[in-house]
DNA sequence: ATTATACATCAAAATATTTTGATGTATCAA
DNA sequence: TTGATACATCAAAATATTTTGATGTATAAT
C-alpha cells in the first residue's frame, strides 16, 4: 500500500496494466532514467505488488494480480465492516 | 492513492472502519500527539478520503465510501483490462 | 468573563524518500 | 574476446515528508 505513494510508480504501474514490460520499455515511455525506473521497480517488487521474469538481457515485469486482489479485499473490509456508524457525543 | 502512503495514516483509516472517530479517539487508541493527528487526518482529507462533521466542540471524521469505491475500481482495472500479455521477445 | 477542551495551523527541526551519476554484472552480438 | 546492451546497485546530494512544540480559534462549561 505504502508503494504506490509516488506519483512515477503509479505511471509505472499503469504501463504494467496491458501487459509485461521491461525497464527499457518504461524509459522510452517515461523518459525517466534508468536508475531511477529500476529503484522505482525495487520499491513495487519488494512490496510483492508485481513479478519479474528474465529473458535474456531482458527483465519483463507485470503486475501480481493476487497482491492487487488483497488490497481490493482490504478497501472492501474498510467499508463494509459496519457501515458508517455514527457517535454519539462524548 | 498517495495518501496511503504512511502507516499511521493507514492506522487511522483502520480506526475509522467501524465508523466515526474524533481526533481525541485517535489520541487515545495511538497514542499520537494531536498535531501529528491532525496533520494526517488533513492529508487523507484533501485526498477526499474522508469527511467530517462538526458537532460542538468535537469532529468525526469517517471515510468516504464514493472515494474507496473509485480506488478500487482503478485496482480491478489494472488488472482486468488485458489478462497479463507476454512480450514476445525484443 | 474566565477557564478548559477540541482541534487547526505554523515554523523549525528531524527524518525519510528520491534523484543523480558512477560503477558493476550478466547476456548477447560481432 | 571485445564491445554493446539491459539492468542492478551504490553513495552523495537533492528534495519531500513528518514530527515537534508553540500558538491560535471556536465552543462550551463554570
Amino acid at each position: 500500500m505504502v508503494s504506490f505513494s509516488d506519483p512515477f510508480r503509479l505511471e509505472i504501474i499503469d504501463l504494467m496494466m496491458e501487459g509485461e514490460v521491461c525497464v527499457c520499455d518504461i524509459m522510452k515511455l517515461t523518459k525517466l532514467s534508468q536508475s531511477r525506473i529500476s529503484y522505482h521497480i525495487k520499491i513495487l517488487k519488494e512490496a510483492g505488488l508485481i513479478s519479474d521474469r528474465q529473458e535474456g538481457r531482458w527483465v519483463y515485469y507485470s503486475l501480481k494480480k493476487e497482491a492487487l486482489f488483497l488490497i481490493k479485499e482490504w478497501i472492501t473490509s474498510l467499508t463494509d465492516y459496519s457501515s458508517n456508524k455514527k457517535r454519539c457525543c462524548e
